[in-house]
RNA sequence: GGAGAGAUGGGUGAGUGGCUGAAACCAACAGUUUGCUAAACUGUCGUACCUCUAACGGGUACCGGGGGUUCGAAUCCCCCUCUCUCCGCCA
């Protein structure tokens, strides 16, 4: 959500800057936004001035009463009596005014950073770096959904029996490849810095508005009607509100944080190519990593979270590139993102397997976490994420990429986590 | 699932109608003392919003959430949520 005082002090650029966004209607939305506040705020400071004056009067009815004054604690009475009905009124119209404000507020998209460009879709992304070379594979190769069959390692059908399209049932190699890939990236993020924690998988209404999944994505989770839980599309939602309601000290920023969930996503309206095998899934494992810095730290951090994830594609030896994404294409929360794509060989494209963002101070707004700066002011965090990473397009692009005639080799630096060099 | 107890500031915990935004203690922070550490002493020590001033400031709200009674509610009443204990069931 973004600030209403960013809103007051820099309407101008804030619709400039929502239009990046490809944010419809800006200017109105922000005039009304503006409106809201003023009116809010005028029928704010008339209530409070109408309570001030009852609070004034019942203390005196009080002393009036200890000095068994009778008459003028009767008189005071009536006098509040009045002045109570005036603010039974206020208080409705700044009821009314108040969750008009904060139902505008909430559809607002975060502002882009000022180095994002407008762009419309995905095409319109800049890439900013991209693998020197790209694997090439013989004719005969294939996608990962035929070698995943080929090789018995990843039964897409049992998941279908079991629960339904998207929820495939990992097999044997295919198993203790996941096993591994989550080891392996979990004790990276840990030589990174980053804390490992494990969370709930299922959140509360109240954990899914703070980071911004609620109200802008409410179709696209599983919820538990009976007891009002999601199931989480990322660990972002549990690692973030960790910190919910939080002041911290700022000498214990930044926080790291990261953690190995998996991540549950409707996915409605997805169809084609694109959800084959293990493209696009309802339920999928991923490492995230999760930072928490002041305002100053916040690129710097994202910087570093970047290299994170550039080297695990490196040590995993798979070509990928990174995508500066453009306002189109930006997420609802994010103030600057990189997706990370992985070459696929065996489909001849990119899969992306990690986006990394700094939503600045979009979600800690929601949340309510705040640093006491070293002048002892709270002042809220920003708060930054990224997959470090996402695990099925990783094993598609490995699968893929490493396919032989004598079956798919590991790479190196995962044969001490799986046991095994090669899958065949 | 059944029965009971509870929810107060960073923590422990007092507070059953006005003198309580909230005692006390602990923690934290600043200072004094000190060869260092420790101890002792002094002071500061919630959040949000509104408003004013150059600045000190003033106002409103918040004692799990919502509603009610009352001139006045942390305190009384109702509803909800959550936590804990015991029993049952069970990984």
């Amino acid at each position: 959500m973004l600030e209403l005082a960013k809103i007051r002090s820099d309407k101008e650029e804030v619709i400039l800057r929502l239009k990046v966004k490809n944010f419809h209607n800006a200017e109105e939305i922000v005039d009304k936004i503006i409106v809201l506040d003023e009116q809010k705020r005028k029928l704010q400071k008339e209530l409070e001035e109408q309570k001030a004056q009852m609070n004034l009067k019942s203390k005196e009815i009080g002393q009036f009463m200890a000095q068994n004054l009778k008459d003028k604690a009767e008189e005071s009475k009536q006098d509040v009596a009045q002045i109570k009905e005036k603010t039974k009124e206020l208080e409705s119209l700044l009821k009314d005014k108040e969750e008009e404000l904060q139902k505008t507020l909430l559809i607002v998209p975060n502002l882009p950073h000022v180095s994002v460009t407008k762009g419309k879709s995905a095409e319109d992304n800049e890439v900013v770096f991209q693998s020197s070379e790209l694997p090439k594979l013989t004719s005969n190769s294939l996608a990962h959904w035929d070698l995943c069959q080929k090789y018995d390692i990843i039964d897409f059908e049992l998941g279908n029996k079991i629960t339904g399209s998207g929820f495939p049932v990992y097999k044997g190699k295919g198993a203790k490849l996941q096993r591994a890939l989550i080891n392996f990236f979990l004790d990276n993020a840990y030589a990174s810095g980053f804390n490992e924690m494990q969370v709930p998988i299922m959140v509360n209404e109240q954990s899914a508005i703070a980071t911004g999944q609620l109200p802008d994505k409410d179709s696209q989770m599983y919820f538990a009607p009976l007891d009002n839980f999601y199931l989480i599309p990322t660990a972002e939602v549990p690692l973030t509100n960790i910190y919910r309601d939080e002041i911290v000290k700022q000498d214990s920023l930044p926080l790291k944080l990261c953690g190995y969930t998996p991540c549950f996503r409707r996915e409605a309206g997805s169809y084609g190519k694109d959800v084959r095998g293990l493209n696009r899934l309802h339920q999928f494992d991923k490492v995230e990593i999760v930072c928490i810095d002041t305002p100053e730290h916040s690129y710097a951090q994202l910087e570093f979270m970047k290299e994170h994830v550039a080297s695990l594609l490196q040590k995993l030896e798979l070509p990928y590139r990174i995508l500066r994404l453009c306002g189109g294409d930006m997420s609802f929360t994010s103030a600057l993102t990189f997706d990370f794509e992985t070459f696929s060989a065996g489909q001849n494209r990119w899969l992306e397997v990690s986006s990394v963002s700094n939503f600045e101070t979009f979600q800690s707004n929601r949340l309510k976490l705040r640093f006491k700066n070293s002048d002892g002011k709270t002042q809220l965090a920003h708060t930054l994420n990224g997959s470090a990473l996402a695990l099925p397009r990783i094993v598609a692009t490995l699968l893929e990429n490493n396919q032989t005639e004598n079956g798919i080799k590991i790479p190196k630096v995962l044969v001490p986590y799986t046991g095994f060099e090669i899958i065949n």
